[in-house]
DNA sequence: TGCGATTAAATCGTATGCGATTATTTTTGG
DNA sequence: CCAAAAATAATCGCATACGATTTAATCGCA
């Protein structure tokens, strides 16, 4: 039997991510950060000083990924990164006066996406938790 | 309230759809393709002949991203390239032998990977449905 | 008919994302 | 105590992915 891509629920998460970082990109762009870089700025809205290697365990990224973006967040004056002193491999990110700031222009947003989705919140929640089961499933 | 990326519909499909795209890495790796590559010719397996662009519309992407694509899996052998005679314009991509081939070499892979999810062949559809609808919505 | 508008793909620049490797520091075991 | 192992981030090469622009071909209409 042949899959066509739009029968693949493989595809479906492909499109549909790349769709979510569309919907973000005009919320994001006049802030001037893109879509992944809010995704890490999240994370450390909800814990500051966490190491590479942390952030990348949240976000399930490698440190070839966070490094130069971490980077970039930096040359923004969003971050700082701070070797730690008490062992000297670990890079600490910090959030400055304007990576703080940040969050809350971009309170809104997720409300915003909600609302384009035409999802009530309990359906957001249930579905959220459908594809982090699949996640989980899949990272065996 | 801070909504932490674990807590983020957004978070949940930019991390699964990465997970799903490791959980089809071993898989496709055998055969020298690439995840994305896969896609472009699950696509061609159901109707060949696509434009680039009408390939970009059933996969939502852009000819910036399908031109260097499609030129790779032309290079190894599995696509022609053919400029339209009646519109030069546009450039019609044909599966070779070899393309043709992958299919029943892939044939198992998206039954592998509903394995591995732990879903029934009916959550799976579900879930699929769900996303998609989503995406639809996003992309408004 | 012919010229401006439109369409289609390609090109270019920027930003991820990963695997493999490297450099540096810390830990561990004899 | 010290060399091997492990941990951590950074670097490098490769492969997407997109927006803006360019190039080439076709269309539309006066």
């Amino acid at each position: 039997m042949i899959l066509s891509p739009q029968d693949m629920l493989c595809f479906s998460l492909y499109s549909t991510a790349h769709a979510m970082q569309a919907a973000y990109k005009p919320l994001l762009e006049p802030l001037g950060i893109t879509y992944p870089q809010f995704l890490v700025l999240s994370t450390l809205w909800t814990r500051d000083g966490l190491t590479v290697g942390a952030i990348g365990e949240e976000m399930m990224l490698e440190s070839s990924t966070l490094t130069p973006l971490l980077k970039k967040l930096e040359s923004k004056g969003l971050v700082s990164r701070i070797r730690d002193k008490q062992d000297e491999r670990k890079v600490r990110i910090w959030l400055t006066e304007d990576g703080q700031d940040m969050r809350s222009k971009t309170e809104g947003f997720a409300e915003c996406i909600l609302e384009s989705s035409c999802l009530s919140a309990d359906e957001a929640i249930k579905l959220r938790d459908d594809v982090l089961a699949l996640r989980d499933k899949l990272t065996r």
